[in-house]
DNA sequence: CGAAACTTTGACTACGATCAACTCCTGTGG
DNA sequence: CCACAGGAGTTGATCGTAGTCAAAGTTTCG
């Protein structure tokens, strides 16, 4: 198993501030894991008891509305921590993790974690850092989701996938969603979701091979009101 | 003007976990400031250079949408702290705050307080704790933006104001908004936000006095869908 | 008292949800 | 290898929700 002392992970997230002790300690008790594309990490409600580091692959953060419907919330990617929240609260999870891809993760369990937390100043500053951005973004959503068209944020949702995940040697979106996914980041019914992209690749902004989509205006899809 | 290491506020935020000495040090530094209704406190793209600890009073915090509207994303009341988040992420403010009634509040400079939250880890953890909260209330707010009627989610917050802030002497709720406020706070028009405030008045669950409103049966409110 | 700001209501439009039918893949078992 | 089942994607028709514009009524405050 590997060792998180070596891990180039690590220096992705905020387990960079953590001493080499400290590395050597949780490299001891952490579980490597491989998880298959579609499979739940942690339910909705469920005790995490620990923290994921995510070596390889994405997964969607959602959470189940009244309504029934998903609504994904996050997407967490290689180099980040999953379940940091659910461990400082305390509480069970409010989300439901799901791999969107293979993964590659370790497990820390909680009481190693939060024993770094509560001893290393730079390491819980850190973690401090990331959430406090992390707030920022969930404003930037808030005031998207209340304010903006579903067109516009879909257009918006491709453009940040595209920028953030990058691309496969086609063009295509590296990231593979689902209609349903779409549908459920940007909060509307599938077909509505289906109904704008066929749109959107009407008017040559995008186009599709499959299930990839592919961004052929990105300047116009910017654009896009 | 007042010492933080005797004032009650502290006992309601992070302050709490501060050292007696670090308090006297702050207590020396800080500024008293009131603040009237409807003033601003701090503009979106300000340099905020501190935090504000609310004495007495509440505030919104919004952000100017692309059309044009405010978005309020949250409410900061007495006894919690301001600014935190961009204190922490060392950026200009991405909200606006104004003030919804009179408000006293103490201003503690960048170096000060983050001169505590490098050293006292047990300060650094408990802001951690309010911000992982945080997080999770703002999912929640994404989940309900995404999937609720405008409808359901003006009824939600009418309940949220009044278990939060209560209720006058004669059971009008205690914090005084415009309908632009409710309609900036659910997201919508507010000529939308006025037509189902008079809806809901019509079916008795709520009743108003100018623009003060009462609920009438919470119980009711809460079925609304 | 009067101006300005806020609230209310009406009429109309547009956006997006829902339901239903149909197509296209994909994978599984005969 | 084909057939078939099931899921995902697509499209059309229809309906209800909410946004916009306009006008009138009401409060608040100087």
């Amino acid at each position: 198993m590997g060792k998180c002392e070596q891990c180039i992970i690590k220096q992705f997230n905020a387990m960079k501030s953590l001493t080499k002790d400290e590395l050597i300690r949780i490299s001891g008790c952490k579980t490597s894991r491989i998880i298959k594309k579609g499979e739940v990490i942690f339910e909705e409600g469920e005790n995490i008891n620990g923290v994921y580091c995510i070596k390889d692959g994405i997964c969607k953060l959602s959470k189940l509305s009244e309504n029934g419907k998903d609504q994904i919330v996050k997407m967490v990617v290689k180099g980040q921590l999953l379940g940091q929240r659910s461990l400082i609260t305390e509480e069970v999870s409010n989300l439901q993790a799901v791999a969107l891809n293979d993964m590659e993760v370790c497990f820390i369990p909680r009481g190693e974690i939060m024993a770094d937390l509560q001893n290393n100043l730079k390491f819980s500053f850190d973690v401090l850092k990331v959430m406090a951005r992390d707030l920022r973004e969930s404003d930037d959503i808030i005031v998207n989701m209340a304010q903006k068209t579903v067109r516009k944020r879909l257009a918006d949702v491709l453009i940040y996938l595209h920028s953030n995940f990058g691309e496969n040697t086609d063009g295509t979106l590296s990231i593979l969603l689902s209609r349903e996914d779409y549908a459920n980041i940007v909060g509307t019914a599938t077909e509505s979701a289906i109904r704008i992209i066929s749109q959107l690749k009407k008017e040559n902004l995008i186009s599709t091979k499959g299930k990839y989509i592919k961004i052929e205006d990105l300047a116009g899809l910017k654009r896009v009101e």
